[in-house]
DNA sequence: ATGGTCGAAAGTCGA
């Protein structure tokens, strides 16, 4: 049995559970992974989860802002939940699987508009978040699995124009080799790219400003789903679901669905 | 160079 694991960033989970139904309808999820649930978790709509049979919860959340949950139709257990900035931000839980296997669910700051750490606090925060993750990814040897929205778009075919979008925050070198030293210092496989290699285009974020997201398709591919080495040989697959960024009152970004046999 | 759209929250900010 294929073991099917998808990650969104929803964009708010009590705005948006019209998405989660839908999602659900079209695949045969088995763990879904939440990134901006914009919740408390005494506010999460447990209920909606357990009528589609995602009754294992692990919640990581904040009122208004960031926030992670996992939903499971299969057992999980607790790993973690890092703060990177020890700042509160809720962004980062990890659970592990019956077989062994750890994942983790993450949401890296967006980092602001101007990529300057002098000039916008926030874009530092991103890349000393990416900095603490590398630190602690690359001291970790147990086979796991990373998904998340890690709002950086590293390859020049992850965004509709290279050139244009150099000194866009998200597509930046400095951002790039960040997010290349996190992935290099485990070896993290980047599966969305190991299904879909470049040359082709491959997005999961279309901005909401667009007249037309899909005629225009200005889109970058800020969500990633990562395996350790020793997993690449069990993943099957890896889908970006783009019709979903058409379904009505969609989140910006659309689900990435990996399937794997373990 | 600007604004375009969302959500949560209050009458603005972050994305």
């Amino acid at each position: 049995m294929p073991l099917t694991i998808a990650s969104l960033n929803i964009n708010s989970v009590r705005a948006r559970p019209h998405i989660v139904e839908q999602l659900v309808a079209a695949r045969p999820v088995d763990i879904l992974c939440l990134q901006e649930t914009k919740c408390a978790d005494a506010e999460f709509p447990r209920a909606l989860f357990e009528r589609l049979g995602l009754r294992h919860l692990h919640l990581h959340g904040q009122r208004m802002h960031h926030g992670v949950a996992i939903a499971s139709r299969v057992p999980l257990a607790p790993v973690a939940r890092h703060d990177w900035q020890a700042n509160g931000e809720a962004r980062h839980i990890a659970v592990r699987l019956q077989s062994g296997i750890v994942l983790h669910n993450v949401y890296v700051p967006a980092g602001g508009d101007i990529p300057d750490r002098e000039a916008n606090p926030k874009f530092g925060q991103k890349l000393d978040f990416l900095a603490r993750m590398t630190d602690w990814s690359g001291a970790s040897t147990e086979p796991a699995i990373l998904v998340g929205d890690l709002n950086i778009a590293p390859l020049p075919e992850d965004v509709w124009d290279h050139r244009a979008l150099l000194d866009v925050v998200s597509h930046t070198p400095v951002e790039v080799e960040a997010l290349g030293h996190l992935q290099a210092s485990h070896g993290w496989c980047d599966l969305g790219r190991r299904f879909v290699p470049p040359p082709q285009r491959l997005y999961s974020w279309w901005s909401y400003r667009a007249r037309d997201w899909d005629a225009s398709d200005r889109g970058r591919r800020l969500d990633h789903i990562w395996c350790s080495p020793a997993l690449v040989d069990s993943s099957r697959s890896v889908e970006t679901l783009r019709a979903a960024r058409g379904w009505p009152k969609p989140s910006d970004h659309v689900p990435l669905i990996a399937t794997f046999d373990l």
